[in-house]
DNA sequence: TAGCAAGTTGACCGCCCGGTCATGTTCGAC
DNA sequence: GTCGAACATGACCGGGCGGTCAACTTGCTA
């Protein structure tokens, strides 16, 4: 084991907290172009010591990231004890769409891309969803034909798309996330083309 | 009337044209980040050309997206005089998912959010699809509380999303778009939270 | 074929980005 | 209170961006 590094102190502490909250509200704001700079003011710190916390753009990122999809693996995990499995997979679904909140898809790929950590956590969410999914499906709740991986990219797209617009309606989402939810349903459903995909 | 100008020179028309087809395709690979000499290079052309033709990089996003916008609405029109409302709607909303393929919302509404033309075109396609989803809807094939914004933005919502995977599966749009059109059935609905969108 | 407007070129500009580093400051152990 | 390591700072760097322009080339007209 290493020899016991000295705890940080304070002031670092203080400045890294400052730092994740406002890359998260930057990044929501202005997606993954938000600038470094803009993120050090709004953290009220200098540049310069937001790579002395972070060595890259990147590494900022996926620790956002990260965070954001280990709450949502929480959740996934808390719902699978659920008595009912249509409830729990719609409310999963729900969280989903909060918790991943503007940032998107292109957030979420950028921070797992290249980062190990990232693609780990990104992972586990999947073999969640598709807990969540295959337990719903089980109790003929929702069609046969679908994984995790989608419904994981169909909330993912209503989303994004709803932060897209040009006004963006704040509770849009829950129009389209209740839209495809209802596609999910096993009645007079019509056979779906090609095969899931197996990653996000 | 203007005194009859000189028409183009053969030249500068191919130039153009090549311009076009370029930043479709350069477009199309990175989004509306793609950079303009890149553009350019594509094209077989210097940078500064790009510039004799169009204005701004803006500009050029709005050639592109209009024509693009504007092949879309020509085929909502066809499709409103087919006999079957719900193939018409089918075969629109396809059309859509692969004429605005990769392009996604964000670069749409960028091009036509300070480009008076664009929006023109823009509003003419939510009234097409406007009429399209109305005659279905009429024909009790498609829930009463969808517009044509709705379904637009849906598939503008999987297209994207699509692109935007690690590595993305050529059709698999197709199969997100038929859980929404299967989304969009009346047997069993629930109800929608909120309104529609007025805009995109 | 002569001449010129229209078109093309690529070096250049200012700007902003992610990232570095010498210098100055502050926390905390003793 | 002293002192050193950890930390913060902001000027600075190289690079890529959209956009400009004086100089050059070319297609068209007369």
């Amino acid at each position: 084991m290493p020899p016991a590094a000295r705890p940080a102190r304070v002031d670092a502490v203080r400045n890294r907290a400052s730092l994740l909250a406002a890359a998260e509200a930057e990044f929501a704001e202005r997606g993954i172009d938000a600038s470094v700079a803009d993120i050090a003011h709004r953290a009220g710190v200098a540049k310069g010591t937001v790579f002395r916390h972070f060595a890259t753009k990147d590494d900022l990122v996926a620790a956002v990231a990260g965070d954001r999809l280990a709450r949502l693996v929480a959740v996934a995990r808390r719902l699978s004890e659920s008595p009912d499995s249509g409830v729990a997979l719609r409310e999963f679904l729900s969280a989903a769409a909060e918790i991943l909140q503007q940032q998107g898809l292109a957030f979420l790929r950028a921070a797992s891309e290249c980062n190990p950590v990232v693609a780990e956590i990104r992972d586990q969410l999947l073999a969640s969803a598709g807990v969540l999914v295959d337990r719903a499906r089980r109790d003929g709740i929702v069609r046969a034909d679908v994984t995790g991986a989608d419904v994981l990219l169909l909330t993912c797209a209503t989303v994004h798309t709803v932060a897209a617009m040009s006004d963006p309606t704040p509770d849009l989402w829950r129009r389209y996330l209740a839209i495809v939810i209802d596609g999910l349903r096993p009645e007079g459903a019509s056979p779906l083309p090609g095969p899931a995909p197996e990653r996000l």
